[in-house]
DNA sequence: TTAAACTTCCAATAATATTTGAAAGTTTAA
DNA sequence: TTAAACTTTCAAATATTATTGGAAGTTTAA
């Protein structure tokens, strides 16, 4: 299959927004960022409003969310008034920061809620109350798992063992 | 704070229900197996239309669903013709199942699509293709990794390495 | 200061995803 | 066979989420 330079870059700008908006991630926010890390110069907003057809509105508010994620961060030209923008192209970097938002945002909410679950008192003859205590406390734990580990990748290069393990992913 | 088991179960059901969402799953479809993974008993499309308030044809398919995924099964009660369905309690294998899928529909053809674009050739000396090749080729690698892991996941229980860390999360 | 050059906000609009409900399809006991 | 008891399908309606574009806000060079 022959293919040329722009048409490859359009085709992984789209298939990383799809994987984007699968993992529940806006898809226009993963193709800015496809697109800064394809690009060798950091880019402005005008650039990026016309490379994806989209609007400055929209430009500017997925560039902003890049930056909250840690994803990309801006430039500023000596001289110029424009912020350039550009991603942080190191792939175990971009894993890192990715999970460490979602685990803010999503396994921690969780999993104050499964503490409050475990709480629960009742009847241990209930087969109701049974199934409930036994479930939670299972997904309670793999969360609980999930979470330290996840913990161990953000702090990062310390100790032998995850290291050894993490590094076989760089 | 105290709660009672239907208040309880309630929060569970929400929360399965919003984490879902958040990783690209369908909410009712999180919230059915939410239900099935508290009740002791296996339930019928009706009981799960009431304690949802949900539609027979969206009962009906997120059921399938579910069942496509591997993560329910249905139960046939002698001398009735109801389908009785019931979820697979098991974390580990609850997770492995979402992994499978997740891989299959997700990874792979991302996967494919970066293959296909380490292929491209260009002028060594232009930016914009070294870039672009550094790019797809280090997400690539991150994501054949990660391909790699998932499979020595799904394949199980072999091999003392693997089987060893993964104990650690059941 | 001021005004040009930008960035950000946000209400209206558009696009996407989910849900409903009724009709069509299927299965089985008699 | 038939018809009752179910399950499945799908077009229309609803709900959710993303996008636009213009107005408001900021920053900076002069």
């Amino acid at each position: 299959m022959y293919m040329e330079l722009p048409e490859a870059k359009q085709k992984f700008i789209e298939s990383w927004g799809k994987l984007g908006s699968e993992w529940g991630i806006n898809r226009t926010m993963a193709q800015v960022h496809a697109l800064l890390l394809l690009s060798p110069e950091a880019l402005t907003t005008e650039d990026i409003m016309l490379e994806l057809n989209i609007s400055r509105g929209n430009a500017n508010m997925n560039l902003r969310d890049l930056m909250d994620w840690g994803l990309i961060d801006k430039q500023l030209k000596p001289g110029e008034r424009k912020e350039y923008f550009f991603a942080d192209k190191d792939t175990w970097n971009i894993a890192r920061q990715v999970a460490k938002e979602r685990k803010r945002r999503e396994l921690d909410p969780v999993i104050k809620v499964l503490n409050e679950l475990s709480t629960i008192k009742g009847d241990d003859k209930d087969p109701a109350y049974k199934t409930f205590k036994k479930s939670v406390s299972d997904i309670n734990k793999l969360a609980g798992n999930v979470n330290k580990t996840l913990e161990m990748m953000l702090k990062a290069e310390e100790g032998w063992f995850w290291k050894s393990i993490f590094k076989l992913f760089k």
